[in-house]
DNA sequence: ATGGCCGAGCTCCTCGGA
């Protein structure tokens, strides 16, 4: 079974390249972030053509979450149970496999800006929520898989500069802190599972020719439960989308479970 | 030089992103 995320900085600009990576990476499931449209605007027909079912949560102009799976995707709920959200960042889905089910959380972390904004206050709001929730999800079903944008460096490795932004946004201790507790409900980072290359990275500025001089952030994970730990064969960054025309800034990660 | 580049929208500037 293989599990990819990716967020596609607008599906209406992007759906070309997800039909032509599906296509090329016949993944199980795909989770989308920052679709930035309507469900009303959503390509259901074009996807469902590809072979794929979408679970959407969209939201106008910004954020917007989507599960694209081959099998019907089930008990699908939208945003943090037990947090009041405005925003479209969460979906999760049980998913059904040849050994068994497992549920699949996709969510878009806030940003966040700042340290010492609103916005920041909000991430902070936002990622207590979700781990208060994930703690009762992975009650309900031990074989669990958190994928997204996590907005959030795990460490020093995870940063092109990690001395040059030391606290600033993505880097900050207290968002790492929070990183560390979900992980402490019994989560894994798929990706440091395995030997990887020095300076892999999911997310380039556009500005600066920063992906030709590899100037990047790791920030989109997939994150595997105990339970589902032995089972991951590989976790890759696929960095090629980045160079097509009019690229997502952001790239996908592929995870392999074999659930036997 | 605190910018640079993208995408969206009540679009020709502003906001948000990371």
């Amino acid at each position: 079974m293989k599990i990819a995320t990716w967020n596609v900085n607008s599906l209406a600009v992007r759906l070309p390249q997800v039909l032509d990576w599906l296509a090329a990476n016949p993944v199980d499931a795909l989770c989308l972030q920052e679709l930035k449209l309507s469900d009303d605007k959503f390509p259901l027909e074009a996807l469902a053509a590809a072979g794929y079912q979408s679970a959407v949560f969209g939201q106008k102009t910004y954020n917007g979450v989507a599960i694209l799976s081959r099998n019907p995707a089930r008990n699908i709920v939208k945003n943090i149970v037990g947090f009041s959200d405005e925003q479209s960042r969460v979906i999760a889905a049980t998913l059904d496999t040849p050994q068994g089910e497992l549920r699949l959380v996709n969510s878009y972390f806030v940003n966040g800006q700042a340290p010492g904004t609103d916005k920041f206050a909000y991430k902070m709001k936002w990622l207590e929520g979700l781990r208060s929730w994930l703690g009762q999800e992975l009650a309900a079903q031990p074989k669990l898989v958190l994928v997204g944008d996590f907005n959030i460096t795990f460490d020093d490795r995870d940063t092109y500069d990690a001395e040059g932004l030391r606290e600033t946004i993505h880097h900050t201790t207290e968002e790492r802190e929070h990183l560390k507790a979900l992980l402490g409900l019994g989560l894994h980072d798929a990706f440091r599972l395995f030997e990887q290359p020095e300076k892999s990275y999911s997310w380039w500025d556009y500005r600066e020719f920063a992906f030709r001089r590899n100037r990047g952030l790791r920030i989109d994970y997939i994150l595997v439960s105990d339970a589902l730990k032995p089972a991951v064969q590989s976790c890759v960054i696929d960095k090629l989308p980045r160079k097509n025309e009019r690229p997502s800034d952001h790239v996908p990660v592929i995870a392999h479970l074999d659930l036997l």
